[in-house]
This record gives C-alpha cells, sequence and structure tokens, in this order.
DNA sequence: TCGCACACGTTATAGCATAACGCAATTGAT
DNA sequence: ATCAATTGCGTTATGCTATAACGTGTGCGA
C-alpha cells in the first residue's frame, strides 16, 4: 500500500505547493489553479485531504495552511512525529523529525493511558535572518 | 507583572471556560453568555487575547478552540512548553509539562539559529475511557 | 448488466476571525 | 485642573476557512 498514482486535482494540488516556497492556505491554492479549472474550494479541500493521507503533504493547524512534505524517504511508510519551525518574518517553514521527542511524548502519554492518532508539533518563531 | 485584575468581559469569558468541561470555541462562548449581554464575536475574541496574555487561557491550533489553564502555580510566570492530549472521543483535554521535551526541543532549534517565541503540541486520540 | 466505489463539479451554507469606526473611562504627566 | 495617551467597550461589516448536500460520470468486479 504505498502511494497510488494521484488523479489530475490532486497532481495540480501536490504541484503548486511542491513549488511554492511556502506553505499556503487551501484558497491561495485554489487561485493558483483557477487557470488550470479549479473553481471551488472543494476541489482543493478533496485533493488535500488525499494527499495528507498518502503522507504527501502536512497541514500546518497554526497557520490553517498546508506545505510539501520534505521528507527525504519515499513515504512508503508513515514517518513518525513532524515537527515544525515557522518563521513569522519570511514564512520559511522546516520539517524536522526527532526520536527522542517522539518516544518521551509516547512514554508521557502512555502513563495517562492514552492513544496517540496524530502529534502536532509547531514552533513560530524568526529564523535565523529575520531574528 | 502578575494578572491585573480582569474587566468584567474578561471575567466572564473566564468563568465560562472554567466552568466548562471542555474546550470552547469563541462563538460557543458568545452563545453561553448572550444573557449576559454578549452581543458580538469581538467581545469575545478581545477578552480571550488578555486571557491568552496573562496565560490564564491556552488556545488549542487543532481544535479553533480554547481552554481555561489547570496549571498549579499561580501565573505568576510564564510556565514553558504546554502540550495537550485532546481525545476525540469525549473532548477531554489534558495539560501537561515536560522540562525533557522543553530542553530537547530548545536543542533542536538552535542548531538551526532559530528564535522561539511559542510552541504548539497537540496530540490528538483517545484516552482511557475512549479506546 | 448490475451494483458499488470513487473522483469530480456546483451551489449553498456553516464556522472562525478581524477591520474599522466611534465612544467612554482611566491614567499620568504637565 | 487639563490635556494626551491608553485601554476597554459596542457595533457593523467583512474576510477567511471548511463542509454539507446533491448530482454526474467512470471504472471495475460480481
Ligand atoms: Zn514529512
Ligand atoms: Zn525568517
Ligand atoms: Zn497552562
Ligand atoms: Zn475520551
Amino acid at each position: 500500500m504505498g502511494t497510488p498514482q494521484l488523479t489530475k486535482n490532486q497532481s495540480l494540488v501536490m504541484g503548486a505547493l511542491a513549488h511554492s516556497d511556502g506553505p499556503m492556505s487551501a484558497y491561495t491554492i485554489l487561485d493558483k489553479l483557477r487557470d488550470h479549472g479549479f473553481r471551488a474550494p472543494l476541489q482543493v479541500y478533496r485533493a488535500l485531504d488525499k494527499l495528507l493521507e498518502y503522507g504527501l503533504v502536512h497541514r500546518l493547524e497554526s497557520l490553517n495552511a498546508f506545505v510539501a512534505c520534505t521528507c527525504p524517504h519515499e513515504h512508503e511508510h508513515d514517518h513518525g512525529v513532524t515537527a515544525f519551525t515557522i518563521c513569522e518574518g519570511c514564512g520559511q517553514v522546516t520539517e524536522f523529525h526527532d526520536e527522542a521527542i517522539e518516544e518521551r511524548l509516547s512514554s508521557l502519554v502512555r502513563t495517562q493511558n492514552f492513544k496517540t492518532e496524530k502529534t502536532t508539533i509547531e514552533i513560530r518563531g524568526h529564523c535565523k535572518s529575520c531574528a
């Protein structure tokens, strides 16, 4: 169960995100794709749902926006917990992963008898250039 | 610079959140406070802004909702990084803090020369009762 | 051929958040 | 006391984010 062939709409949305230098809201994506026949938000949201499911795209909860995954590996398996730094100045988003945090969180949560389904870690601040 | 005396609107919003058994959206708070004279979203959002600033309330980014802080200490100083488990079943939210995660994140971010302003950690899943 | 799953298109609606205006009360110099 | 600056408040209007509900078409296995 790898990543299926993307449909036309999914490819268009994926392309828009991949070629963007920062996160995009669904409505920004919609505007970028009007020339390709997109007319309504649902066309974007439906594609995003699938791309999120396939792990090709991440949602930034604190921005209500989306970014293409920058993971090196080929999305053959779920990458674990994903964390982001988000610069308030230039909008740059950096994705990173850390086993130590993942294990520590998992251990803390286990003491609550809580079953994790999705973990959000987002760090807002200023990048080196924007400090 | 502790927590100033709350204004009437701030107290009403704080009370609504404190007596709720789960997170509330700004519009839900508005509805709860109509009997107390609230008429417009801005009355809620302005109070929330202050309560967030004072550290009495937290915003859950993945829910677009707000919860009263459950920290034991008296909010005399910023508590560090705040994390939440959020049950998809019953809506229960649990706030917790962990030095180890805080330090690990801070160290990872330092390697990017990134200046952290606010950290969001939210774990969605199912609590013991809803498993 | 029938039934089902899935992607798609469209319209309408729901839910979340802020802009912009004006007014009133408070504070804290001068 | 007076003026200016700050802060809170109320109202209207607007903008941004996300989903509901309905119908269409296409592919595919029973
Ligand atoms: Zn990724
Ligand atoms: Zn930057
Ligand atoms: Zn707290
Ligand atoms: Zn639960």
